[in-house]
DNA sequence: AACAGTATCAACCGCACCAAT
DNA sequence: GATTGGTGCGGTTGATACTGT
């Protein structure tokens, strides 16, 4: 029983952009009279706007608590989390973002989170890698895996180079979503006393369905060292590295020793987890068009630390029984120079880029960081 | 400087739901 | 139960700003 649209043009209502008259216009009515009857409101307010179009503008403009300007780390974190669970329900998310709308969380997931996740290989509706993408790559991989052609089809898929050894990983894996354990990452920690960089190999630890004699540890060391070891010949991590050479000054050299470690490079869907965070966290560093590795000195800057702390914690309260592994390999690499948000993406044209390159690494090391 | 292409976001549109009649 | 009015929701559009050539 739906009604009918705002019948403005045969009524000779106004459409279009609000003028600070209108807008006037309707605050001070609503400041009077309260909001609501919106179909009698505009004229009782001397607007020639109908009533649906009055009430747009007061929820999406003129409420007086809706917060403007750029959205948070913690916003675009609750935004993707409620996503993944809620979909396109922008008025439920947007109850969860005080201050804003569920226009604003539209539009902002549109132009920017969307996109995002699309140019990871990430599926923003299903928040899963592009299974189109992962069946291709697995078919032209299981012939060309060892050639060199291999390289020359990222760019047919749209998702960025193929040297993205996690990438190669997923779509390789013997075990594809349900290997018993998980990658070993990198993760950074900024030592402000010594001013450098602690590279953190993490070995994420097996998830309890996998009866732990299942794994051949000692096969799981030799390849831990063997990452390690590519990890040291990437070393130093210039922080002009632009996000888009993977492999730095020896891409072919490194790339060939991460191939040998590609079986370790699994995407693991392991547990179905109560909540999306995790396996985003997964997806999002597994789509990167990067290896971590290089961009851990080129994208933590120290003032964040305390959000990737505040994030882990969050994630601690809401999923307690989740937890990330034991293995942990320290390496130190030399302090990049002087970061700040905009030196670090020196070879960024975009400042949108850089904050959304930067948020998803972020979001990546939340979840590596454990 | 001029133009074209792209990104952004306020506003619109059509539909659905719910309550009142 | 059918109809109507009020409102909310999600998808889309279009004006404007921005960026690249």
């Amino acid at each position: 029983m739906g009604k009918s649209p705002c019948r403005d043009e045969r009524e000779g209502l106004k459409k279009g952009p609000w003028t600070v008259e209108e807008d006037r216009k309707l605050l001070d009515y609503i400041q009077k009279h309260g909001h609501g009857r919106w179909r009698i409101l505009p004229k009782n307010a001397g607007l020639k706007r109908c009533g649906k179009s009055c009430r747009l503008r007061w929820t999406n403009y003129l409420r007086p608590d809706i917060k403007r300007g750029r959205f948070s780390f913690e916003e675009e974190e609750t935004i993707i989390q409620l996503h993944g669970v809620l979909g396109n329900k922008w008025s439920a998310i947007a109850a969860h973002l005080p201050g804003r709308t569920d226009n604003e969380i539209k539009n902002h997931w549109n132009t920017h989170i969307r996109k995002r996740l699309l140019g990871m290989g990430i599926d923003p509706v299903t928040h899963t890698p592009r299974l189109d993408l992962l069946e291709l790559y697995s078919i032209l991989s299981s012939s060309l895996y060892h050639s060199s052609q291999l390289n020359t089809f990222p760019s047919l898929l749209g998702v960025g180079p193929l040297g993205n050894p996690n990438l190669q990983g997923l779509a390789t894996a013997d075990h594809l979503l349900s290997s018993q354990y998980k990658t070993p990452e990198i993760t950074s920690q900024y030592d402000p006393q010594q001013n450098q960089y602690h590279n953190t190999l993490v070995s994420n630890q097996f998830q309890s369905s996998h009866p732990i004699h299942e794994l051949n540890t000692s096969t799981y060391a030799t390849q831990v060292n063997q990452f390690h070891s590519a990890v040291q010949e990437t070393q130093p991590c210039a922080a002009s590295h632009t996000l888009s050479t993977p492999f730095g000054r020896e891409p072919q050299l490194t790339q060939a020793k991460l191939e040998q470690l590609s079986p370790n490079l699994n995407f693991i869907r392991q547990n179905t987890l109560p909540n999306v965070w995790p396996s985003m966290g997964e997806q999002l560093n597994l789509a990167r068009n990067d290896f971590p590795l290089q961009n851990v000195d080129s994208i933590i800057d120290p003032q964040f630390e305390n959000e990737i702390l505040q994030t882990r914690n969050n994630i601690d309260q809401q999923i307690p029984n989740y937890s990330f592994g034991s293995l942990i390999i320290t390496t130190t690499s030399p302090s990049p120079t002087p970061l700040s948000s905009t030196t670090t993406y020196a070879n960024c044209s975009s400042t949108e880029d850089e904050r959304d390159s930067y948020c998803s690494n972020i979001m990546m090391f939340n979840m590596l960081a454990k």
